[in-house]
DNA sequence: GTCTATAGGTGGATAGAC
DNA sequence: GTCTATCCACCTATAGAC
């Protein structure tokens, strides 16, 4: 147990996150976590002064948490497949929470956003299309990937199709949209697509 | 000469364009508008009564638009690796001018759009898919183009993979990584892709 | 750390004169 | 069609009591 009970910065920053995620850097208010959290705007304020500073706390936890989720894969499998399947789900789970990408959605909103976090957003991404890469041509040696060119090309490819598919399936509140875009995108690397969850019936309406 | 001298609406609707490709839909407002057109925000209102009103117009329009652009392409053309690459292009040329396209910029704030705004969205969407997925299959059955599945899946696929390219791209102000992601990604469908404006040097900073 | 109160600004939208 | 004037809700942010 590695949370105690979440101290109210903490607690911020998940909402915070969530509406981010969901509404947008500017779709979102200081008014909205006061309420949802049960204190007062100035409380808030407290604890992060300016919607500026609270963005880029936003982005480097965020930022941190991804990379600890890669870490993990890495220290899970080696085999580049699986990996690549564990990585789209994380944008999957995600999504079927209505949300997405932190980074996506800030991406979105770049000219809208204060300075200092565009650095920060350029970081994620940085990060994931070296973590992509590094799998994609430990794959490639393997024999368990087939592409062929560079493989930081197709890890920047990879991400950007990513984050397009969260971003089309959700104007349809359509999850199904994501994931069979994530598999034809896996399939052309060479990854034979484990089928979850077949039991499953598709979404209605 | 379709156009004599553009009026009052029209040029309403090309600044709140230009601005939502920009800054996103609530990333922009009547003053903007009224400032650059050098007129108050109440002769904007007569327009346009409400930012919902001018929203559902500008989504038809830049549909209809894009229709038509897909409509010349296909007059021209029969060759679905041409086909495509000049769809390509017309992303890359809203990226050159630093622009999102309208309709992926919207898909991103869609939980905070008005409600009928929705309904246009994904029409935009589905007649590009529906333009690809026919692209795709005349390719395929011509012998230029060359997958395996489902055209429809693959055009998803494509106009996902195009939005995110731009989204991602835009953070970087790097219209480069998104046509190396696009040259990928038709590369991957077989299309032998022509290098344009080789003489152009690579983007510094 | 949380509160009340408020400043100072901007948002979309309307009334009514010209 | 455009204007001035205005409404009111909401925004980020701050001052200062408890």
């Amino acid at each position: 147990m590695p949370t105690a009970t979440p101290g109210t910065a903490t607690r911020i920053l998940d909402i915070a996150e969530h509406l981010v995620q969901v509404h947008g850097f500017n779709g979102f208010s200081y008014a909205d976590i006061a309420t949802e959290l049960e204190i007062r705007k100035a409380s808030v304020h407290h604890h992060f002064a300016t919607k500026a500073d609270l963005g880029a706390r936003l982005i480097e936890r965020y930022r941190e948490r991804f990379a600890g989720a890669l870490a993990e894969i890495d220290a899970s499998t080696t085999d580049a497949g699986p990996a690549l399947e564990r990585y789209v789900h994380i944008y999957g789970a995600a999504l079927r929470d209505d949300r997405m990408c932190l980074c996506g959605m800030l991406a979105a909103e770049i000219t809208a956003l204060p300075r200092a976090l565009r650095n920060a957003l350029r970081r994620f991404f940085d990060e994931n299309e070296t973590w992509l890469a590094r799998v994609l041509e430990r794959g490639r040696r393997a024999g368990s990937l087939a592409f062929t060119g560079k493989a930081p090309a197709h890890a920047r490819l990879i991400l950007s199709a990513l984050e397009g598919a969260m971003l089309v399936a959700r104007s349809y509140g359509d999850v199904a949209r994501f994931e069979a875009g994530a598999a034809l995108l896996l399939a052309g690397l060479g990854v034979n697509v484990r089928r979850r969850a077949r039991a499953r019936k598709p979404a209605r309406r």
